[in-house]
DNA sequence: GTGCCTACTTCCCCATGGGAAGTTTCTCTC
DNA sequence: GAGAGAAACTTCCCATGGGGAAGTAGGCAC
């Protein structure tokens, strides 16, 4: 990485950001996304997040949302938190923050395309949650019943 | 979500793990999952760790690797946090840990077949952050040079 | 004027994660 | 036979990060 010709600078330019390597910025990339707040804010923000009608297939169309109702939505999350994630977000440029001067100030948060495309990403991992849970706990009780 | 019949509510048993609640046991496993270190050792394992020739359509393969296999390849781990993670990862039955009794004893470790399929989402967060570094990049210099 | 609204920011404190050194059990070397 | 060394942890200490709660701006309603 320190030493290196600039023919082969060139040629890694494009394809080699290896997430492995502690240096690597897509390595930093990944920790960042690697979040449960950002997960949950693109799933959000990605519109699969329908109050759950069972069966009904869920619309998943990206939606822009207001800072309140993301609050709202992602329980448990701290106001610093959510602020704070949202800013990263926007500066890596995964989702816009667009100022209304109503009343009091609103402010809404919509995907920007490259956003969208981390939300497919996201979706799945929130997907493979819910639909992997009950064999997950059936785990912990198998695990937890060999040691106990 | 408070008031349902119970023909809903059996319904909803079946699918109804909301990861937006708090208190949800998927939001728990979205919250373990959503970690970097958790993320990047599902890479690992998965197989897609090969040391990075360009232009080689990597070899994609699931493989088991010792402790120290994957200490070296994630480059910055804290051996507290790998072996935490690792256990915690066995725990919800992610990956299994065989001890080999040899000279010094060789612990490795392997995806199980639901490890394999959460890998699947963790590749193409990999993936992901690598493909869309450089944009990343470039938002974020038009973001500081908005607001400097 | 008092109070309330949204979207934050700030302060304090505790839990989590990093760094490094210690532990165990064996075998190999001097 | 004393000591080194190796793999996979475990333990200890401390800094950073995240949660909780309270404070801020500023315009409107009462």
């Amino acid at each position: 990485m320190t030493t290196m010709k600039a023919a082969q600078k060139r040629a890694q330019a494009k394809v080699e950001y290896n997430a492995f390597l502690a240096g690597c910025p897509s390595r930093q990339l990944l920790d960042r996304i690697s979040d449960k707040w950002v997960v949950l804010i693109l799933c959000a923000l990605g519109g699969d997040n329908s109050p759950g009608q069972p069966g009904a297939a869920q619309a998943v169309a990206p939606k822009a949302m207001r800072y309140s109702e993301i609050s709202r939505l992602l329980a448990g999350v701290s106001q610093k938190m959510l602020t704070q994630t949202l800013r990263s977000l926007e500066h890596d440029g995964l989702l816009t923050r667009t100022v209304t001067p109503t009343v009091p100030v609103t402010v809404s948060y919509e995907l920007t395309e490259l956003g969208l495309s981390l939300h497919h990403m996201t979706r799945g991992l929130r997907n493979w949650a819910q639909a992997h849970m009950a064999e997950v706990l059936a785990n912990r009780e198998t695990y937890d019943s060999r040691t106990s």
